[in-house]
DNA sequence: CGGCTTTGACCGGCGC
DNA sequence: GCGCCGGTCAAAGCCG
């Protein structure tokens, strides 16, 4: 026991580190994705680039633009197909090296429509989609691969039950996690941050899972129905799927407010304060995540936007730039602030890819859906 | 003082 | 109708 939780301790110091040193890089990449948001959305409507109407600026999500050139260029085909069992397996598996695809996923009900959540098709990649796969009773909600095995194939009148009961759509973020924080009534998750400002309202412990989910809502507007829950996946501890709901009805929190929320936390970990309270802070947001790959080798921000992006190729126009010209000035800043980051976090050498899985239908109600997952 | 987490209570959907 | 379960509320306490 002792030894565990000694252990436990430790992972948790880990985690801490790591938090700290992706909070800062989650800052940089938030603040140059919502910079080349901003400058993207006038023209959200009217680029050619984008067969598919944008969203509005509200229903953005940062992390998008990161996945693309992985996703769009050097997906592996089997990455990309259209399947079931290996790929939800990936998403767990994958990123620990944890062996070889096992089960058996078959498919997820999804909402139709696919596409994104704020952001034009070919950059929805990163943020699965699907109408209470979960929802009530049960199942839970959208949950890891096991979750995926598990809760599908739904039946059509379980869909149908679902498609009542909620007609909201949620979105499914796969992250590696932070080493679980071990015990204390489940409560020491180390939570990745998203950028917006997200508030706990309640944690609940969800039957047949030995890790409890968090719910949170949006803190930075009142008014704003976004939330999300946060559970690590029962099959791989070291996955953390955040289920996303509803849409932020504001724009992204003034610099002011995400700093005042991430200096918060960040200040937690510089000074490790033992409450769990405090390991309930940023570690980073898929996006961010994606830059906890081992940056250390590279030594111009397009490397290590390489190495961000799971060693593929960089595409620089497809980052920041892709957005109707957004930006360079977006890119340059994230990549230059990156640059700066870099020497001071070494600990951001977890290769971690980061999965999710995508999905797309034709027709509502039908109950072959399609769905991937996409290597982040 | 404001914002946050924690946690037990409460509510509503769903299956039996 | 009852019980289970997931999701939310709200009081209490903590922290800077």
């Amino acid at each position: 026991m002792d030894m565990m939780e000694e252990e436990a301790a430790n992972a948790a110091t880990a985690a801490q580190a790591a938090a700290a040193a992706a909070g800062d890089l989650a800052d940089v990449v938030a603040r140059a994705n919502a910079r080349a948001f901003l400058v993207s959305t006038p023209h959200h409507h009217h680029s050619p680039l984008h067969p598919l109407p944008m969203p509005p600026p509200h229903q953005y999500y940062p992390a998008a633009q990161i996945t693309i050139p992985y996703l769009h260029q050097d997906a592996a085909p089997e990455l990309r197909r259209p399947t079931t069992i290996a790929y939800a397996d990936a998403a767990v598996a994958v990123p620990f090296e944890a062996g070889p695809p096992s089960t058996v996923v078959d498919s997820y009900h999804l909402t139709p429509g696919g596409g994104g959540y704020g952001m034009p098709r070919p950059l929805a990649v990163q943020i699965s989609q699907h109408a209470l796969c979960s929802g009530g009773g049960g199942a839970g909600a959208a949950d890891d691969g096991e979750d995926a095995i598990r809760i599908s194939p739904l039946t059509p009148s379980a869909h149908h039950q679902m498609m009542k009961r909620k007609n909201e759509v949620k979105k499914v973020v796969c992250i590696p996690a932070p080493p679980a924080t071990s015990g204390r009534g489940g409560g020491g998750e180390v939570i990745p941050s998203d950028l917006w400002a997200w508030r706990k309202y309640g944690q609940k412990p969800i039957k047949g899972s030995p890790y409890p989910r968090g719910y949170y809502r949006c803190s930075s507007s009142k008014g704003c129905m976004a939330r999300k829950q946060v559970e690590r996946s029962r099959s791989d501890p070291n996955m953390l799927v955040i289920t996303y709901t509803a849409e932020h009805n504001h724009p992204w929190p003034m610099q002011r407010n995400l700093l005042a929320g991430y200096a918060r936390s960040h200040h937690t970990h510089a000074t490790s304060r033992n409450k769990q309270q405090q390991q309930q802070t940023i570690f980073s947001d898929p996006a961010a995540l994606m830059i906890t790959s081992s940056s250390s080798s590279s030594s111009s921000p397009c490397n290590l936007y390489a190495d961000v992006l799971g060693g593929q190729q960089a595409a620089p126009n497809m980052m920041m730039t892709t957005e109707a010209g957004t930006g360079p000035s977006a890119a340059d800043e994230v990549f230059a602030e990156l640059e700066e980051l870099e020497p001071d976090n070494p600990t951001m050498i977890n290769a971690n890819m980061v999965y999710s899985m995508t999905t797309s239908s034709s027709r509502p109600g039908v109950s072959s859906y399609d769905h991937q997952w996409h290597k982040f």
